[in-house]
This record gives C-alpha cells, structure tokens and sequence, in this order.
DNA sequence: ATCCCGAGGG
DNA sequence: CCCTCTGGAT
C-alpha cells in the first residue's frame, strides 16, 4: 500500500485545488433535497453527464415523492432507461418515494440510519446527502475518491470506511468541507482510471503515483 | 464475489 | 473491442 502523505503536503495539495477551484459544487443537478437524493442514487456506476441528461426533464415534472409515486415505476423507468442499471434503480426510487411519504411526511430524514435504510441508498449516497443538504461533516468515498486517495497517498486504504477515516484524520480541518468535490473533480478530470494526466497534474511534485509504479 | 445495466471513451 | 462511470443488495 501507498504510505500515508504527511500533513503539510496535504495542506500544500488542497491549497492548490482551493487556488483553482475554490467553491467546488458537485456536478448533479438537482433542485431540492429529493431531487439530489434521487439523483445520487441514479448515479451508481454512470456518469454525472448521463444523470443530468436523464433527469432534466425528469425533475421538471417530479421534485416530489408524491409526484413520483404519481409518474410509477414504468413512467420513471422511461426517463431513467438511458442510465445504466435502469430497471434497479427505477424500482429502488419508487420503493423510496413510497418510505418518505409513508414514514417521512414526503421529507429527506437528516439521519444516516434513516438515509442507509432506504433501498438503493448505502453508505456513500447517504454521506453524499448528508454533506451536501445537510452541511454534516461526511465523507463520501466513491470510486474516484479511493482512487485518488490510494494513488496520491492523500488517503490511502484498503476500503471505503479506512479511506473515510484517512481523509478525516489527515486532510486539515479548513479543507474537510470541500474535500469530497475537489478530490471528485481530480480524479475526474487528470487523475482519471485509465491514463493519469501527470503531464498537467498540479501536485505531481507532491504525489506517490509515479514514485510507486517507475 | 457477483449481479445489475447503458453510454461514452480509447 | 474493452474499460470506466460519484454503488447497492444479495
């Protein structure tokens, strides 16, 4: 495994993503606390791009569980059909929609164990909604995050919750908040899967990657 | 560990 | 063609 980088190259690392971007917002669309839970959860294993084509015309008409107890699963699967693993998550958000109006007055519950029972929601969507709506301090670990986590030595780990805590005990606490975007934006712009943009990579100087492999 | 699943990129 | 994309449930 990749050591851990020490704490004022981390400092050094998120002060250069905070000169470039310095209020990252995450790239789903949404328009309410619903619409970013429904839209986390259409965006398992598929692209930001491909969400936000999906649910444009979708919560223009939905924004509610109500209306989309209203529009049905073969309503939902239409819009969705686009994304992959449609027929899940057409299922799941419906499943959903029925709990929050059943359980939650038709509302997002604020809590982890509420959010991470609902179906389609686990670890990472709940910390994605917690952080993002409700300002709590959770780190969500997607597949970009572990992935840059683990290359850079920012966070590295074998799982999701031992990168989740890396990121806790060793990004400083001014950065904590927008960590999640800007690790997402890095990971998805120059550090990606395939071939790692290192020839345009602002913290090359500082990172693991090429030390590890050459 | 495996399944679910389509779109886009290389 | 193959791989990847802000995973979750079994």
């Amino acid at each position: 495994m990749v050591r851990q980088l020490a704490y004022h190259e981390i400092h050094e690392i998120f002060a250069r993503f905070q000169a470039v971007e310095p209020e990252p917002k995450g790239e789903l669309d949404h328009v309410n606390a619903f619409t970013l839970l429904v839209a986390v959860a259409l965006s398992a294993q598929a692209t930001d791009a491909g969400v936000n084509k999906a649910t444009r015309a979708l919560f223009a008409a939905v924004d509610t569980p109500q209306k989309m107890l209203a529009l049905g699963e073969e309503g939902l699967t239409e819009h969705i059909r686009t994304i992959g693993l449609y027929r899940q998550k057409a299922r799941n958000v419906i499943r959903l929609s029925q709990i929050l109006v059943d359980s939650y007055g038709g509302e997002v519950p604020s809590s982890r164990a509420a959010l991470q029972s609902l179906p389609g929601v686990g670890r990472k969507t709940a910390n994605v909604v917690l952080s993002m709506w409700f300002h709590h301090p959770a780190q969500a670990v997607d597949t970009h995050v572990f992935r840059v986590g683990n290359r850079t030595g920012i966070a590295p780990g074998r799982d999701v919750e031992q990168v989740e805590r890396a990121i806790e005990d060793h990004v400083p606490a001014p950065f904590q908040k927008h960590a999640h975007h800007w690790l997402i934006l890095h990971g998805r712009y120059i550090c990606v899967a395939r071939k790692p943009k290192c020839g345009i990579c602002p913290i090359r100087d500082l990172c693991l990657y090429e030390e590890k492999t050459l």
